[in-house]
DNA sequence: ATTAAGATTAAGTAATTGTTAATAAATGAA
DNA sequence: TTCATTTATTAACAATTACTTAATCTTAAT
């Protein structure tokens, strides 16, 4: 149950970032968009993709300079950086590594290739990091790396469907999730078991993790409340 | 005081070998080579270089090939592969990456810039292991040289299963390794071994280095907790 | 007050892991 | 090599834990 990848295209062409939008959207990639360096490096800040593909040549502020910048920020330790550039020249690409980028390829971009080269570069990425599978709330932390529950800065440790049920919940505290959702994603869907399951494994949570965690809301499912 | 990195370039070509290891080795590497697939296997499993230049077309076993059998290798996770090739058909770059390389790069190679990507890989790969080969833990030492540990001033030997075993749950105390993830690092994904196998390899652990050390996660796998 | 949805409990069932001992495979020494 | 020893794997069964259900009780909405 990973998340869905996110990338950011940075590009001035209009048209280059459909094209790649509509590719990576295909692929099942999360795509925003940047038409130059500023604005790249203010989206990237607020997106956070583990990835971003980046034109070289853009008004305002260019690929390169971007590049550095975007190194020097502590929140973006873990986002690729691939450069899709027209400019050729040895020059341009011996800076694009200097300033950080991870690869360099240039246009016309084959789609496919890139695909592949973005999926090695994720499998990679999530070989290691891990941090995406943390629920950080104000007194209880979730971590799906250790199977643990950290409440108040005590260890509790669930079986693991009480786990991903919480999971689920606490991913988005405050939102109800209906019974048939809770089912799909913790049970899947092709597995069928009676109503009551649901019932008893909340039961199990309200006396693990508190009573007040749990908001039934009658007819339509469960919340977790903070 | 990092390692020097190992790079082992694999060429049927005698003369992309000389100028490749002459480059490499200017730039501070430690290079070896091999002449076809099968050499490069036979000496990757010695050598463990963090990264393999790899050539598409050779005698014997082809690049490809042998880039799907490294990656079925378990000692060679962290190695990375770079294709270097005159062919340049899209269709020979796909299953370079299907193969599980991690870049393509089109003959003639531009030194400067393959020096530049190398950097780059290994700056990465730096980032993540900090340190490949001893674990110190607080009264734990696992020292994959010397396949010791260190428990306690105490010396322990572990067959080597046994050793790999802890070695992998020991790299990340705390966070859960599935059975999958196990038996791949561990076994190897192309071997097939029964069920209960890592119980029972778990069991001698747990009878030599300490109960307390492993924490079944039931459905999920196991851990090593400090 | 009626009713439908949910809560609770305990007990049954299923699934996973632990343990032991026997066997096979690999390793190392004479 | 051959034999002895160690290590790895399997099989059979035990133990444990988790999951589900059924029966009954409670609650809240109309």
């Amino acid at each position: 149950m990973r998340k869905i990848p996110k990338i950011l295209v940075v590009d001035d062409d209009p048209d280059i970032v459909e094209i790649l939008r509509y590719n990576l959207s295909l692929a099942g990639y999360e795509v925003k968009s940047a038409s130059n360096g500023k604005e790249c490096i203010k989206k990237a800040k607020l997106f956070l993709p583990q990835i971003i593909l980046l034109d070289v040549m853009m008004p305002e502020m260019d690929g390169i300079e971007a590049c550095s910048l975007l190194q020097k920020t502590p929140s973006l330790v873990n986002t690729r950086v691939i450069f899709l550039s027209a400019r050729n020249e040895e020059y341009t690409q011996l800076s694009a590594f200097d300033a950080g980028a991870d690869d360099y390829i240039s246009k016309p971009v084959k789609p496919k290739i890139l695909l592949k080269k973005i999926t090695s570069i994720i499998k990679r990425i999530n070989a290691v990091n891990k941090d995406e599978d943390i629920i950080k709330l104000d007194n209880i932390i979730i971590d799906r790396n250790k199977f643990l529950i950290i409440k108040n800065d005590v260890e509790i440790y669930l079986p693991k469907k009480e786990f991903e049920l919480l999971f689920l919940l606490a991913s988005q505290p405050g939102n109800v999730f209906t019974r048939d959702q809770i089912m799909n994603k913790v049970w899947g869907s092709e597995i069928i078991v009676g109503d009551r399951t649901i019932d008893v494994h909340i039961r199990k949570l309200r006396e693990k993790i508190g009573d007040l965690c749990f908001k039934t809301i009658k007819g339509v499912g469960y919340k977790f409340i903070q």
